[in-house]
DNA sequence: GATGAATGAGCTTTCATTCAT
DNA sequence: GATGAATGAAAGCTCATTCAT
């Protein structure tokens, strides 16, 4: 009884953080529509029904699960960010930062891949501020770039913020999808550096 | 008799395609998993069961609407791009004729946004061919400006391609999804070949 | 095209034997209710429409079956049987072509055996006039074997024609349904014939 | 609280025998495949959704049916068989409780008299062990008497059981069919008996 | 008569959500 | 707060039957 309890009880009311990363773990493994709830409450040990204490419903399990997780992201991203110089390194260090937590936390790249998308669409009324805060901290960057004379300032920092995102995006998709290795994400930082920095075009030559 | 019936009756055995264009139009309208079988059969005006005799369930038509409309974009892309007289023209042509695409075609672009992604996941197995013979496109383009002295040598097509389409497509989905104004698809593609062609780095600056 | 005349109308209009034969064929292969119309019409070489020509529906596809079959099966019992001497020959003979005419024809014995059960309970409304047919058989042959003074008068032939049909076809559903051998419907025959006609207590004893 | 809820509830949780026994009933009237799992439902009280709680779909529900059933009767005729003195009153007793647990349980009958057989059908690769264990009561019994000299040696257990249950069951399906009175199956017990222990040669005729 | 494409009613099953305990 | 048995709406798919040709 008293070993139960202990157990029951052991770690306080974790029991909001738990369904959160069962729901993280579960979304990624089987995408939000064939995420089952039952699923995700036998992931976080507790009964289905305790699902619906601390989320209204399985579509805001899901919006908690990329807010929750990306407010992490965000933070962690601003401390890295803020050891960088300038912004030109801001930016690179943007780039490996964004696959490298891919890396660590393929269930979270999972499900902000591929069911951030499915879920923009049905979700329609959702708007995903979290997300919005995580894609400024480019165009940021991109400002401040811009006001230290190092990025043109033709560049649209609002426009460049989704260009960049989308392209990490879709190679993290890839990566994930495709099982491709490490050295693929490694590829993938380097080339979008040279990418996003200096353009294809060889200098010199008149486009 | 029988041309007028086929004419009265739309274009006599057109249901294969009249199926295909309502797959595209409820995809986009619901999603893959919230549209409903007898919705695309109420929009294509044929029966539930019409669906089975052309298609052997609701995946393989999703994958059809991909296959066959990705088959058209790229036979028209190579025409349009074949007039094209340089590598770089043709890589800025690809980014203006994959937003004007768009434009003319919401429904079939919000199926390809969105539903190609949350598909990806549910239809691991399914591999996309016609989806890399588009992103080649891009990376043939860009092989060929390397040969031609006008694009850098250390660019990796592959990479490249995944780059370019992400940045596409995320512009694309926030066009589509914030119902943003024509002007806003021209300055994503005005932006993306400043930032794909040039880079975002001023000329002059070491990175 | 004269060609494909002489084939099609090959056999005049044989459609209905044909379509009849495809039906034992497919009641037995796959049961009534998983037995499809368009296997049975691809089986007999016609059109789906075509069966609703020749048989109201389905249903009376399957009593046909019965009908027709049991009417040819009759026909030939009666020859037979009326090649034997006396009654105590007749139930012999009956007992043995009975399980002779399964093995010949495992097809027919199947629907007969099985899917006469269940469409009894289905089609509640339909009497089996020709399966009480060869039913009187049996009671006529107990009949006269009673007027022969062979056949002990107390024995109803009403209960034992089906007494007697309920151990064939048991034993003949057994010998379907388990695959056994040739030997199991010879031994089965000589023991129906002692059980039936002798019982099974040793002379003597007192019952 | 407890105690009256429980009772006012009907049976606490007896959900499971609830349906199975709604199943008998209903297949008895239906037959397996015209039986609607809703239909089901409502007859026992429960929701559509209930039954898959406790049953994986409605093929199980038809085998437990028969198990559950079959396992009932067959402990009751061990005890009715264990009062009978020897095997020749056994096998009475025995051809008399078939046909007497029918006419009290008409329901049950039919599920086994019927649906057995179209089941055994469509459900090959179901093994009836309870059938198989009821029919061994009569192979027993036919030992039994071998070894204690009142059965014929000669008569194979095996088969007789088969053909005994075959009778059994035929006259069964026409009274239940049929709508026979309740002396239907008097006499069928009393003609049972004597074909199946003394035959119906009369004594001193050679065969 | 023959065809077979088209129909659409109707089924089993799933699973998010509720609520008595 | 926590549970989990029960709910029941809802959807994909099948297939007997029809009917224009």
């Amino acid at each position: 009884m008293v070993g139960s309890l202990a157990e029951s009880e052991g770690q306080a009311s974790d029991k909001y953080q738990r369904i959160l990363e069962a729901g993280i773990k579960v979304f990624a493994r089987k995408g939000f529509h064939n995420a089952r709830v039952s699923e995700i409450a036998s992931e976080a040990g507790v009964a289905d029904g305790t699902i619906y204490i601390y989320f209204k419903n399985k579509d805001e399990l899901l919006i908690k699960v990329f807010e929750e997780s990306l407010a992490g992201i965000i933070e962690r991203f601003e401390q890295v960010l803020a050891r960088e110089p300038d912004p030109v390194s801001k930016l690179k260090r943007f780039i490996w930062s964004h696959l490298e937590l891919l890396e660590e936390n393929q269930a979270l790249a999972e499900v902000i891949q591929v069911e951030l998308r499915s879920s923009n669409k049905f979700m329609k009324e959702y708007v995903p501020a979290r997300f919005f805060e995580y894609l400024n901290i480019i165009a940021e960057i991109v400002r401040e770039g811009q006001q230290a004379g190092v990025i043109r300032p033709e560049i649209s920092p609002g426009i460049f913020k989704r260009a960049l995102f989308g392209a990490l995006d879709e190679l993290s998709l890839h990566w994930v999808l495709r099982k491709k290795g490490r050295d693929y994400l490694k590829s993938s930082a380097e080339q979008l550096c040279e990418i996003f920095l200096k353009g294809v075009v060889k200098e010199g030559i008149d486009i």
